[in-house]
DNA sequence: TATTGTTATACTCTATAACTATA
DNA sequence: TATAGTTATAGAGTATAACAATA
């Protein structure tokens, strides 16, 4: 530790950086913001073997048994090429399964099996209870504040 | 436009999908909400030619000038190596230099030229106006508890 | 002609190990 | 020995163009 005092005006200073511009916007703090809440993700889903994105796919298809890859790109918000080696991944594990569609053969029904239903029970219950711990010290009504506004500014999507 | 109805029990429904289950975490809704406000921050500093990282560090740097790599690396929440090509690139345009530290000659001080606080002047200006736009369907009030919600978050980060 | 899934590719962001020059 | 900056490298996430099969 240096306990020297410093010279403030000295380009060697050692005093906090100022981040006070950037404070000011959103982007910096929901950015900052959503590094911690993604570290306790990514490190909670490592028990499961699974990211982020294949954890969203997992809960989408669970959810919605039948759906086809673009459904899922849409619904992710994600491009179709990024999806395909995501699901890859998850029919590889054989937590899932490609079902053709019979009424249009291009396309397939993604639907999970009994090992991916029970891992989606096993790791959504993980996650909700690791961000209990992470939001403990906001009470319910500042929660429901922040989440309309998260919908209200995905409502502002560019229309550019 | 698909304007037949579908068998709901079908695999080729075309309903809308549901990720109900998902909107109940914070970090499914803070992500969607933040690739809204990264993608507006994105094509904002298009037209400085500057990204979110090169622009935060251009920030930083003007604000404080004087301050180290390794300074800036831990204000932006980064590894060391990652900043190193940040700081040539904005080194490069001549917006900011890298300047040796007479008492310590392992370490750059690093300060913005003029063009970098112009680009700076200019580029704050731009985000502020298209955060506003992006935030106009929040009130003050809101926008405080968001902000302070954040802040919350980022203190609860992982002690593991 | 248009759409579904795919391949190839590239850029960005992030993380770790190991090096060099200094302290 | 420890630290500041660097190089090399690898893993993720994201985006676009172009293709084959099918509608």
């Amino acid at each position: 530790m240096n306990t020297e005092k410093q010279n403030l005006t000295n380009s060697t200073e050692t005093h906090a950086v100022s981040d006070a511009t950037l404070r000011a916007f959103i982007g910096y703090r929901m950015k900052r913001a959503f590094n911690v809440v993604r570290d306790d993700l990514t490190a909670t889903l490592r028990a499961f073997d699974l990211r982020m994105l294949t954890y969203t796919a997992l809960v989408l298809i669970v959810d919605n048994p039948g759906l086809r890859q673009s459904q899922l790109a849409d619904a992710m918000d994600i491009e179709r090429p990024n999806l395909v080696i995501i699901i890859d991944e998850l029919e590889r594990r054989d937590l899932i399964i490609r079902d053709r569609v019979p009424t249009d053969r291009r396309a397939y029904a993604l639907k999970a099996t009994l090992a991916g239903r029970q891992l989606y029970e096993r790791a959504v219950a993980a996650v909700t209870s690791h961000e209990e711990k992470l939001l403990a010290n906001l009470d319910q009504g500042t929660i429901k504040i922040v989440f309309d506004a998260f919908s209200v500014i995905e409502q502002a999507k560019r229309r550019t």
